[in-house]
DNA sequence: TCGATTCCGTACATCGAGTTCAATAACTTT
DNA sequence: AAAGTTATTGAACTCGATGTACGGAATCGA
């Protein structure tokens, strides 16, 4: 932390693109933004856009990576007041509530063509959260018929078909019932389904 | 079938630009594509491709339905030969023996942010396959707490997501072991690893 | 206030998409 | 094999978006 303050002029120019970004993949689909519409949206000039970003991918991967800190944020405040025991996927809690406050930018994003690219990078970063977690508390490399990069890569992509079928008209779920599908699919896959049921 | 013979010079137009695609999506990928690529590797005029696709996206599409039936054809096949006993998500075999001898292509596809669009519809696409096979075979509907929408569509990204995994530097494993690896992980998840073993 | 940095905005070069059309070539049918 | 149909060609053109350049204006930090 502590990085020495920002000249504003940059923090505004940054935060007014980021905001149009996310407006217009919520209006027309990220594979159809332009550079011009981000500008105008923005309300910056042209050659201030390249002076910051060379394209609009990096652009929305300067915005995940702010996704991803504010994610870590979220997953370190519920770890530190739940102590009692080794807690399990914290990560997908957390994106699955975000989630839920975006629902437009995700139902505009996600399994559809002009997100793919999106939804990409976005399952990067899961990946890498949940790299951390996973990799200490299933401690069964080595005799393991499953190697454990397709044990990470598995459960995350199960989190996004799971925000895929959750944001296509089962909105009706909330985030806490959609984390119990997941846990229950990549632990046990899709046998024994008669013994979860909702508590609620 | 039986479908009235179409023009030769349709049949070769055609065939010549599908060739051209996957030739160019192992060299440059996907998203890098150009009309002007295609048409000179196919050696057809600008106007002929527009007189047979809108897009590149279009000729991806119907690329990949010709690998849908490609793959239609592999499973009965099979399916016709081992009556022996309720055959389960023979689609995954397929589709993996299918990756296995287009190594390169899948190469330069699966995982990369250039090629998200083009494993987004052989996702659809092997998603109709699922939904087929899968839907009279898990006859747990109703009691479940997993949606079936949901099962088909975990089951399809679980497979895709091994595919990204043995096309990065694992291609030592061959197919019937992914596919093994595959059925493991959708019935049972990531526990219980131990009972399983190769058999070989 | 002052010096440094950022932003502006216009202009420009470049590239690829997609359309048009008249001439030509190739195919199918009889 | 001839006639009639249909597909292909290639060049020219419009259009929109990308990315760069640069001098002057605005805004920042100190």
């Amino acid at each position: 932390m502590a990085d020495k303050k920002e000249d504003r002029r940059i923090q505004r120019t940054r935060s007014m693109l980021h905001e149009a970004l996310m407006d217009l993949i919520v209006e027309k689909g990220y594979a159809a933004i332009t550079i011009q519409d981000l500008i105008d949206r923005a309300n910056i000039g042209r050659s201030t856009f390249y002076a910051h970003f060379t394209d609009k991918e990096e652009l929305l991967l300067d915005n995940i990576n702010q996704l991803k800190a504010f994610l870590v944020e979220q997953i370190d405040k519920r770890t530190a007041a739940d102590r009692t025991e080794a807690v399990r996927f914290e990560f997908s809690l957390a994106l699955l509530q975000h989630v839920q406050s975006h629902k437009l930018m995700y139902r505009a994003t996600v399994g559809k063509p002009s997100g793919t690219i999106v939804v990409h990078h976005i399952q990067q970063m899961i990946a890498e959260l949940a790299r951390d977690e996973i990799t200490d508390r299933l401690p069964f490399e080595g005799t393991a018929f499953i190697p454990r990069d397709v044990v990470v890569e598995f459960a995350v992509n199960t989190l996004v078909t799971l925000v895929n079928w959750w944001m296509r008209g089962n909105t009706h779920h909330s985030a806490i019932e959609v984390d119990q599908m997941f846990h229950q699919l990549i632990l046990s896959g899709i046998k024994q389904q008669r013994e979860h049921t909702l508590t609620e």
